[in-house]
DNA sequence: GCAATTTAGTTTCCCGGTTGACAATCAACC
DNA sequence: GGTTGATTGTCAACCGGGAAACTAAATTGC
């Protein structure tokens, strides 16, 4: 007794999808995944893949930053580095450094931040071996050459 | 301004970053930026990247879809299906239909949704010919080539 | 036929992010 | 020196997503 008072008849717009279009549709749901695989990967550590970021950030960088400093390599707002910053630092990852201007905070590495980034690589290397591994290492190489052309 | 140089020495572990995970992060990088940028363009018309996502899938499919199908085809919860339906139903973009299983609702484009997507599709297209643009042709075709085989 | 299980959709609550307002500080300029 | 404007970090409010609890309806098993 149920008919559709509707028809199910449905418009459709004949859209042609550009050799462009597909290609960013692409990129976008597989960037979407990694997000999500990284994201409930490093869920288990009780951080996310943002508060890694920072870690790594720092470690890469080599010395103290400045959190807006950070937000602006992670593409990420001010208020937003305060709150990664403030977990990190309550698991003693990082600590707050008073600096000659006293408006910034510079953000180091603390041996803890190290010993946890040390001991989570292979890890973390791991997932991008299994993620990368449908691609020859030439492949690899060229996305990557594709990517930074995009950047 | 600088005083303590002591303690600013950071630790700073070695971390052999492998091709795999170079591309990883570039891949996340860029597709971290795209769906910012992407999401910045539809607020512009009221609605989100995902709203349009929506769009897009009943468009494709060419006929209505219960919503649980279209979470899954743009992996998405249940539950923010629903979300995303109510804005685009009261938009007049899309229309609940019942269905012999009354469990289930049916989306269906309407008129009004169709004419929406064929009005601003030259916009999204243009989108991402301007993302793309740094890549040759060929090259946008070999990235869409590596894209798929890591899905 | 009826209980138990499963499924689709909704609602509630929480989490991570942004925006905007704010205080403190620095820089520039009269 | 004192005022104005910019910059850094924090906080409150809001928003888009997911997980889990819940309802209604279908399915399975006895």
């Amino acid at each position: 007794m149920i008919q559709p008072a509707e028809s199910k008849q449905m418009p459709k717009i004949k859209l042609s999808t550009s050799l462009a279009e597909q290609a960013l549709i692409k990129l976008m749901r597989v960037g979407d995944r990694l997000w999500r695989e990284s994201d409930e990967r490093f869920g288990r550590w009780g951080i996310s893949d943002n508060h890694y970021n920072v870690l790594r950030i720092l470690n890469g960088a080599g010395e103290p930053l400045s959190q807006i400093e950070i937000g602006r390599r992670m593409l990420s707002s001010r208020a937003n580095v305060t709150k990664l910053i403030d977990l990190l630092e309550e698991r003693k990852f990082v600590k707050r450094l008073a600096c000659g201007d006293r408006r910034v905070k510079l953000i180091k590495l603390t041996e803890t931040g190290a010993t946890f980034i040390a001991e989570t690589a292979s890890d973390v290397i791991g997932f991008a071996e299994k993620v990368l591994k449908p691609l020859t290492k030439a492949e690899q190489k060229s996305l990557a050459e594709l990517l930074d052309k995009l950047s």
